[in-house]
DNA sequence: TCTGGGGTCCTAGGACCC
DNA sequence: TCTGGGGTCCTAGGACCC
């Protein structure tokens, strides 16, 4: 039992909670206004009794509960206080992966001759950081990464539990289907439709029969409802693409306003690219219409970019390029993908000289908002111009 | 009821190469 | 005139996760 998992409650509502105690005991919800297209984040427990989900729309969650408060998320803070929490963690391993803001695996196997057993490791994490930072967070612990991650949906929230062997015959079984890693809710309907409901249903199914609903997953599913997960936590993955996307608040038609927002959204990723020492190959553009059916077109360039004129180049071709010019369109997204580090970067054989701009243009967006400086040149002048 | 934004991974067809 | 087999890369779409 050297796996621990471990998942902050509600994390950016108990954030809230915490620093307004007026907040406490209240339906809080942090996403986007209830008068928006935007979704739930996260809501305090309060709210989930009356029925209001992460992801839920914002305009349902409202319906659902009137008096719940609506809060914008404020991701600085919670990047701060996930960085300390995550300093409590090293404490304990150095064998962390991080899956998200709120959440982690810990390796534990060279831990114990320290700090003493799984179990006695997770009390420890959950006393430290509801007394240092005043937050709950829930504690799996198991044999592997599937079965930790498990018991903590299973004992959250404000929990700890470990995940027996014993319980891998008695009770994962009897678990719905979409309890097991790779499951959502098209895999389960599916799965449904053919009267497979639970683990064991999952199990007694001939395998021919899973294959042809799951495809290519079907061995490692098919192991995890066994309890037989075998990745390891992994502490740092390679960055495979960068992306930024809007949804507009109401649909846009004009494709002279379409290329502004690819231009900021060149920008955005020019520089977030530029921080991490990342050029890439490959730039897509995503496009989602009024009835939500998404398009994505995409070109890979023989030279890896990182600066806004040229991606916003090929965003600005591939958008022309689609057959969407004049069509409204609820949502306009950038990603740049097949990266590869911008320190390695073979020099052109035709290079331009003269200053770098985007250096620059980067110590400005440091001192101020990111973003908001965009370089007169980059715009066409029916920008400049209004 | 009306669906965010950040990602990863997989599939399948077509181009292209040997 | 009729045509393989293996491999890689690119593109578009979609499922899934938090």
């Amino acid at each position: 039992m050297h796996i621990l998992h471990c998942d902050l409650d509600a994390f950016f509502a108990s954030v809230e909670q915490r620093d307004h105690p007026e907040l406490k005991g209240k339906p809080v919800v942090i996403g986007a206004p209830p008068n928006s297209r935007g979704v739930v984040s996260t809501c305090s427990y309060e709210a989930r009794q009356y029925g209001i989900r992460s992801a839920m729309p914002s305009s349902q969650a409202y319906r659902l509960c009137p008096q719940a408060v609506f809060l914008p998320p404020d991701m600085k803070r919670y990047q701060e206080e996930s960085r300390k929490v995550f300093n409590i963690l090293a404490e304990y391993t150095p064998v962390i992966e991080a899956l998200s803001i709120d959440e982690a695996f810990l390796d534990l196997s060279g831990s114990h001759s320290i700090w003493g057993s799984s179990m006695a490791i997770g009390h420890h994490i959950r006393h430290r950081v509801k007394s240092e930072l005043g937050l709950n967070i829930s504690v799996g612990i198991s044999t592997n990464k599937f079965l930790a991650k498990l018991a903590t949906n299973l004992c959250k929230p404000d929990g700890i539990m470990e995940f027996t062997d014993q319980m891998v015959v008695d009770l994962l079984p009897t678990l719905s289907v979409d309890n097991l890693w790779g499951i959502g809710s098209v895999s389960a309907q599916r799965l449904n439709h053919s009267g497979i409901y639970t683990v064991q249903d999952l199990l007694d199914a001939p395998e021919q029969l899973i294959t042809s609903l799951l495809g290519s997953n079907t061995g490692f599913i098919l192991g995890l409802a066994k309890g037989i997960d075998n990745r390891p936590v992994t502490p740092y993955e390679e960055t495979k693409s960068i992306g930024n996307e809007i949804t507009f608040p109401k649909n846009v038609s004009d494709s002279l306003a379409i290329e502004q927002v690819l231009l900021r959204l060149s920008e955005k990723v020019a520089y977030r690219l530029r921080r991490a020492q990342l050029k890439s190959h490959t730039i897509t553009v995503k496009l989602r219409t009024p009835d939500f059916h998404t398009l994505s077109r995409s070109k890979t360039c023989p030279t890896a970019v990182n600066d806004s004129r040229s991606i916003f180049d090929v965003a600005r071709m591939l958008y022309q390029q689609s057959g969407q010019e004049g069509k409204p369109l609820r949502l306009v997204g950038l990603t740049a993908g097949r990266l590869q580090g911008s320190e390695y970067e073979q020099l052109s054989l035709f290079a331009n000289s003269g200053p770098d701009i985007s250096s620059v243009i980067d110590r400005l967006n440091q001192k101020y908002t990111s973003g908001t400086i965009i370089p007169a040149s980059l715009l066409d002048n029916h920008e400049r111009n209004q």
